[in-house]
RNA sequence: GCGCCGGUAGCUCAGCUGGUUAGAGCACACGCCUGAUAAGCGUGAGGUCGGCGGUUCGAGUCCGCCCCGGCGCACCA
């Protein structure tokens, strides 16, 4: 036989061979597909389309997060709606009706910042502060239409057309009805308290708008110059009775620590610990001998610090011993006492602590509880007052006379500058002890990245412990706080910490500050009366205000020239004369109230609660990243459930920060930051959103580039099994061909008994969104138990036997199941690829045309009855079945023990494919068993072929394989010895097996019996 | 300062209630095939499971301390 006679054999059977064919690209192109396949969804509607194919399944709603209307939508929002979405398109695959209405945060203050910025630093003589907010809002509407189109560009779906904002009349009016019915309910309050204050944005703050970071403040001692004593007080006593009184009198001072030297001028009392032992010590200092009074424990530390010489303790006595003792302000015409609070410790300072209620929470409190009186000089851009005014705020008496020049340097000073010009003047005047630099991390402004101060001022406040007194919605009279702990307990939290995280917070929080002294927000409709003084809030003002910016927007606040406070009062109020207040709300206030705005008005939304038996949810989940914790989800929680009694959500899942690849949280300045549509654009949607669910996203998520690309391979192996699958159905069509599930072929029921394991592992880890983990059973799967292991075994079967045969069928059959299986299980993931592949997936005719519409695959237990035999859905070939699985894990180990030793020949070049080779296996012992319970040596013989992907297999009975020429044993198998021979057969030119039946019939003389009967 | 989470091959991740030589994919190296072909298959080399100590017959898995990274809290006057 020539070479040439061969070839022409070969050439002739290979049209009779049915090789893989199909469009579907091998390549993905996905910066040409995906905007292709994005303009389609939006011209044929696709979201309206699933909302209407779900109308009437069980809702669960994703209630979206409102970004900040500022700047490029990047990683870390990308990452967050992209997750979003996987959520909503596996939900929606699973049957719920899962409407998804994006929305945004339009308010706030860095957008008015940056306006204002844009006028020169501050409003300009003649622009009202309407002008100001139409400018806020183009600026806002601007970057919503950038970065709608940015989310959109990441193969989101959502409502875009119809978004909810903050600055829509309804959801303003939404947002002031929640104030009202807290109103309603006694949880707000008006009252002077110190609040964190940001002089740089001369506005209150909230705790969630603090960020800490590290700054050196001057840490200082100061000597407060003891001036009298009540008449019992004990310490006099203790004085008077040593020799020295009188010397120690004339030099005698109370030793005090801050790091706020600003705050020295509103000092109004020095707190010690009752219970603590101090001391009364004297020193030398330049030459000179004083005495001073501080905690026992801190002396020697202050000692060394200041270097003091030759101390000694002449008394020692414990803090109560302080009662009724009086000192003068060192600089200011005070007589300040001495007085006692919990909180001084005496870790740090003198355990003597500097007392200024306007200026720290623990101060106030201490202030109030001892009647003092409350200094604050500072104004709101962080300047202590000036001129007379000044006198007035540090309440001097009228003959105060500032001989030492103290008010003319405070006057005017920003209080950070003024720290070290305090500091000075102390140490001339010769008060200071000691002053060192102190680093401590300090809360500053989050977003003028300014150093905060406390501040006292008039400001709303949302009482965390009030008690609703509303038997129905409190039944058990709990307070507030209390109730948000339960309330955090009911809910699911994703990953687990979160619950305690919050429920920490929830527990330490103070009161919430909800009034701002800006202009871009929603206003606080209330009213003072010009000649009481009474602030009027009551329900009737608020339902008209209401009502009026549910009509015109909240514009008609600020809209001095078309809304008079006439026309915002009602009738009630009409002959008082009153004036509007002019504090908007904490922005977080408006986020806050979408549970009620969004969740519980849109029309989409409105009857689309969470339920589960009896507890019932605004919304079936929250998904942001961690910070949010103090944030949205926070102040949702704690306005959800003082108005309504119930929480805004059933899941909250967080994900944490993205990171670069060294590690660093992302900033636009240090470059490592880019715009979601950007990434889309240079490496593909789909390939960030599979990245994104391959990553563990609850702890930093390093976002790069070349991350994200070396994740490609796994795409194009993804991309690539399946159409090594659908390749393979070019003749195939489910309704016609499609064999019922009994007649497959073993090994075509173990890959389905396989891809069963994977539906189920994958839908489990969904559930608990954890999509990395579901993910890798799907690659695995993909990469292992398809592409390597069963395809492989397939071939032959596919290529070479009858188009109409049963092994072709059902191995047909099999693909079709699976290629639909992995279409479906990527589809919240690829969103595009799966889009792509759905259209080449053959399909029965009551599959809806997108596969964002079609079902999640259900898998079938082990156990499940044998349903009927039509061919209609997956679920009734998805099938688990255990001793298919045994089965072929012991067959797949035989492949890999016959796949060393035909890698080692080939290396030698003794073989090249694996139908060169035939194997003998000798099996004793375990494996001897194991083969034994596999099937009769016949069996085996036939089926091991197809397996080993070799031409030949034989049992050897021998018994001592060892000893035999050429056997080896095999490396994990025990008992078990292979040897691999070239085998002498003819091929098939057909199928290029070595059957050693080539040429048994005459009419094909180059072809196996097998081939031979197919040709015909 | 206190608390929470994490630290497993170059990369991304599995390792359940402690139990045989610690797994997978990707990347890498070496081959094979040329009928999934800018594909596919096989084999291999990579880890003292952050460190130290303890409990145990036995620990990546439990306990203690420490180091590193991230996050949170705050009465740092």
């Amino acid at each position: 036989m020539s070479e040439d006679a061969l070839k022409a054999a070969k050439e002739k059977y290979k049209s009779t061979v049915l090789l893989p064919k199909t469009e579907f690209p091998m390549k993905a192109g996905l910066q040409q597909v995906e905007p292709a396949m994005q303009a389609h969804w939006d011209s044929s509607g696709l979201y309206a389309r699933i909302r209407k194919a779900r109308a009437g399944a069980p809702a669960w709603v994703l209630h979206d997060g409102p970004p900040y209307a500022n700047g490029d939508a990047h990683t870390g929002t990308g990452m967050n709606k992209i997750l979003k979405d996987t959520v909503v398109k596996f939900r929606t695959m699973q049957g719920f009706d899962c409407p998804y209405v994006p929305g945004w945060d339009c308010h706030g203050l860095p957008i008015e910042h940056k306006m204002l910025a844009e006028m020169g630093g501050k409003l300009p003589e003649g622009t009202t502060a309407l002008e100001l907010r139409e400018k806020c809002l183009e600026y806002a509407t601007k970057w919503i239409d950038i970065q709608r189109r940015q989310f959109k560009s990441a193969g989101v779906l959502g409502r875009w057309d119809n978004p909810y904002l903050t600055t829509n009349p309804s959801y303003e009016a939404s947002v002031l009805r929640v104030f009202r019915e807290l109103v309603r309910r006694g949880f707000m309050t008006r009252a002077l308290r110190p609040v964190h204050w940001s002089w740089a944005a001369q506005s209150a703050l909230a705790e969630a708008e603090l960020e800490y970071e590290d700054r050196t403040d001057p840490s200082v001692y100061v000597r407060f110059p003891l001036s009298s004593c009540g008449k019992d007080c004990k310490f006099r006593e203790l004085v008077e009775a040593r020799a020295d009184s009188e010397q120690v009198w004339a030099s005698l001072a109370l030793l005090i620590w801050t790091t706020t030297p600003w705050t020295l001028p509103a000092n109004v009392a020095v707190a010690a610990a009752e219970k603590a032992e101090y001391v009364l010590a004297s020193y030398t200092r330049n030459g000179k001998r004083e005495h001073l009074v501080m905690a026992q424990a801190l002396l020697s530390k202050v000692a060394e610090k200041a270097k003091l010489q030759d101390v000694q303790v002449l008394e020692t006595f414990p803090g109560e011993t302080l009662r009724g003792v009086g000192y003068s302000h060192p600089f200011l015409d005070h007589a300040c006492p001495v007085v006692f609070a919990e909180y001084v410790t005496l870790e740090d300072g003198t355990g003597l602590v500097h007392t200024a209620p306007g200026h720290g929470k623990e101060d106030f409190d201490t202030g109030k509880r001892e009647k003092l009186p409350i200094v604050c000089p500072i104004d709101n851009a962080g300047k202590y007052f000036t001129g007379e005014r000044l006198r007035k705020e540090l309440q001097l008496s009228p003959t105060f006379e500032d001989t030492r020049g103290w008010l003319p340097m405070l006057e005017g000073q920003n209080v950070f500058k003024a720290n070290p010009l305090i500091v000075e003047k102390l140490r001339g005047e010769g008060w200071l002890l000691h002053d060192e630099p102190y680093p401590h991390s300090y809360p500053h402004c989050w977003r003028t990245h300014t150093p905060v101060i406390f501040r006292v001022t008039e400001q709303w406040f949302v009482q965390i412990d009030h008690v609703d007194p509303d038997k129905q919605m409190n039944p058990q009279g709990k307070t507030l706080r209390q109730r948000l702990l339960d309330t955090i307990a009911a809910a699911r939290w994703f990953p687990a910490w979160g619950q305690k995280r919050i429920g920490s917070m929830i527990e330490n929080r103070p009161d919430w500050c909800v009034s701002r002294q800006r202009y871009w927000g929603i206003p606080i409709p209330a009213f003072q009366d010009t000649v009481t003084g009474e602030v009027v809030s009551d329900l009737e003002t608020l339902d008209h205000v209401v009502s009026l910016v549910e009509k015109h927007g909240s514009n008609v606040w600020f809209d001095e020239a078309n809304w008079p406070v006439e026309k915002l009062v009602p009738a009630k109020h009409a002959r008082r004369k009153l004036v509007k207040m002019n504090d908007i709300f904490d922005v977080w206030f408006e986020a806050g109230s979408s549970f009620n705005a969004v969740m519980r008005t849109d029309h989409e939304l409105a009857d689309k609660p969470y339920r589960d038996g009896d507890y019932t949810a605004h919304s079936a989940m929250y998904l942001e990243g961690d910070d949010q914790h103090r944030g949205w989800f926070q102040v949702s929680l704690i306005l959800s459930v003082a108005t309504s009694g119930q929480s805004p959500f059933h899941d909250c899942l967080t994900s944490a920060f993205v990171v670069d690849e060294k590690g660093e949280k992302g900033s636009k300045s240090k470059g490592n930051i880019w715009a979601i549509d950007q990434g889309v654009k240079d490496l593909g949607a789909d390939l960030i959103r599979l990245y994104f669910a391959s990553v563990d996203t609850s702890s930093p998520v390093p976002v790069t580039y070349n991350l994200i690309k070396t994740h490609g391979e796994a795409y194009r192996k993804l991309r690539n099994t399946w159409r090594g699958l659908v390749s393979n159905l070019f003749d195939f069509e489910p309704a016609k061909h499609a064999l019922v599930y009994d007649a497959l072929l073993p090994l075509d029921r173990w890959a389905l008994s396989q891809a069963a394991a994977v539906v189920h592992a994958m839908t489990e880890a969904f559930e608990r969104y954890e999509f990395h983990t579901g993910l890798r059973e799907l690659t695995h799967f993909c990469n292992v138990t398809l592409s390597a292991q069963y395809m492989d075994l397939c071939k032959d079967r596919l290529y070479c036997e009858a188009a109409n045969s049963v092994a072709r069928r059902s191995a047909q059959t099999t693909y079709w199941l699976l290629a639909d299986m992995i279409v479906r299980l990527i589809a919240p993931v690829c969103v595009h690829t799966a889009e792509e592949m759905w259209r080449f997936l053959p399909k029965l005719e009551r599959e809806p045309e997108s596969v964002h519409m079609a079902s999640w695959p259900v898998a079938l237990g082990d156990a499940a009855a044998h349903p009927e035999t039509r061919v209609t859905i997956g679920d009734v070939y998805l099938r688990a079945n255990a001793k298919l699985d045994a089965r072929y894990r012991a067959l797949l180990q035989l492949k890999a023990e016959s796949d060393r030793i035909l890698d080692r020949m080939r290396k030698e070049k003794v073989i090249g494919k694996g139908y060169d080779a035939n194997v003998l296996l000798g099996a004793q012992g375990e494996t001897g068993t194991l083969l034994a319970m596999l099937g009769s040596p016949e069996q085996l013989e036939a089926e091991l072929p197809e397996v080993l992907n070799v031409s030949a297999v034989k049992l050897d009975a021998g018994t001592d394989h060892g000893a035999l020429q050429g056997f080896e044993p095999a490396t994990d198998l025990k008992g078990l010895s292979l040897k691999v021979s070239v085998s002498e057969a003819k091929a098939c030119v057909r199928c290029f097996r070595r059957t050693g039946d080539v040429g048994s019939v005459r009419e094909h003389e180059h072809l196996c019996v097998r081939c031979a009967g197919v040709v015909g």
